[in-house]
DNA sequence: CGCCAGGCCTTAC
DNA sequence: GTAAGGCATGGC
């Protein structure tokens, strides 16, 4: 086992583990005292994730973040949580309105994740008309059932299936896991990638707009899903998924910016929250939006 | 029981 | 290009 500890004041901004992995950005991470997703803060608790075999969990005590490991996850946990980020400077370029700074204060050390392409991809198609616990449930029983196993520390975990292996999965099979109409999204979607026909991680390539045409390729993703994978997985941070949740903010507070359709509501949005990082500060939002000032 | 959840699909204009 | 209807499932 590797370990290693930063010290979170190192960080511009801090850090806040369970703002950060429970606000419905990243559903990879499962945590060690069996608390279902958006459960009680428990300081004690780790948060443990499989990425490319590797097994990481993490916490964050006494100003500390802890890690251990299979490999040396310095440099993967500082990807995955986006240590670099400058929390400070981000809240800083968001517009002064009474909605940004109260979410911002409400859930101070919040960070965008940056999560592998593929299983975003497939956690978003899930995510349709579906609440976030049960997202994470579906993702979870993903991982179980198809994906790798890994031994760590005593315990096992599960990296998220291969393309390949999801593909070779039924559509009654994953009805049977919860997933009811998006399994013969996830099935032909998995396909796709399977067979090389596109990875979401070509849009990587492309300018934003573009990017999220391309992703809408993919079955079971359109305009809200696509800026989902592109928010949290391709580092396009101007990306501000449109929502249910947005959409009630942008009604109550920027109702100048509801233009009809997706393409041009999002335009202005972005353009209302500043341009290059629209979607952290829409994150912001949308976790203050879900869960209510009280619900810290 | 009805309504909602980090919507998307097909079909019809 | 936009509008309407269908779609699984659990929680309240």
């Amino acid at each position: 086992m590797e370990t290693g500890a930063i010290p979170i004041d190192e960080l511009a901004g801090g850090l806040d583990p369970y703002l950060t992995l429970e606000s419905g950005q990243s559903y990879r991470w499962r945590r060690s005292d069996g608390e279902m997703y958006g459960g009680e803060r428990n300081p004690d608790a780790w948060y443990e994730t499989v990425v490319d075999g590797e097994v990481i969990r993490t916490r964050a005590r006494d100003g500390v973040l802890e890690w251990e490991s299979t490999t040396d996850a310095d440099t993967l946990l500082g990807r995955l949580l986006r240590l670099d980020d400058d929390l400070e400077a981000i809240a800083a370029d968001a517009p002064a309105d009474a909605l940004i700074r109260d979410a911002y204060e409400a859930h101070r050390g919040m960070r965008l994740v940056e999560d592998p392409p593929f299983a975003t991809l497939i956690a978003f198609i899930c995510s349709a008309q579906m609440r976030v616990r049960r997202i994470h449930r579906m993702v979870d029983a993903l991982a179980r059932e198809y994906g790798t196993a890994v031994e760590f520390d005593g315990r096992t975990s599960h990296d998220f299936p291969t393309p390949d292996r999801l593909a070779g999965a039924t559509e009654a099979d994953l009805r049977d896991l919860g997933l009811g109409y998006r399994a013969p999204y996830v099935l032909e979607t998995a396909r796709m990638v399977a067979d090389g026909e596109a990875h979401p991680a070509d849009a990587r390539e492309l300018d934003y707009e573009p990017a999220r045409e391309y992703l809408t390729r993919f079955v079971g993703v359109g305009d809200k899903v696509a800026d989902c994978v592109l928010l949290f997985s391709l580092g396009f941070d101007e990306a501000v998924p449109l929502d249910t949740w947005i959409r009630k903010a942008i009604a109550e507070y920027y109702p100048e910016c509801d233009r009809g359709s997706y393409a041009a509501t999002s335009r202005a949005i972005r353009e209302r929250f500043g341009g290059a990082y629209a979607g952290y500060h829409q994150t912001y939002v949308f976790h203050f939006m879900r869960t209510g000032i009280s619900d810290v």
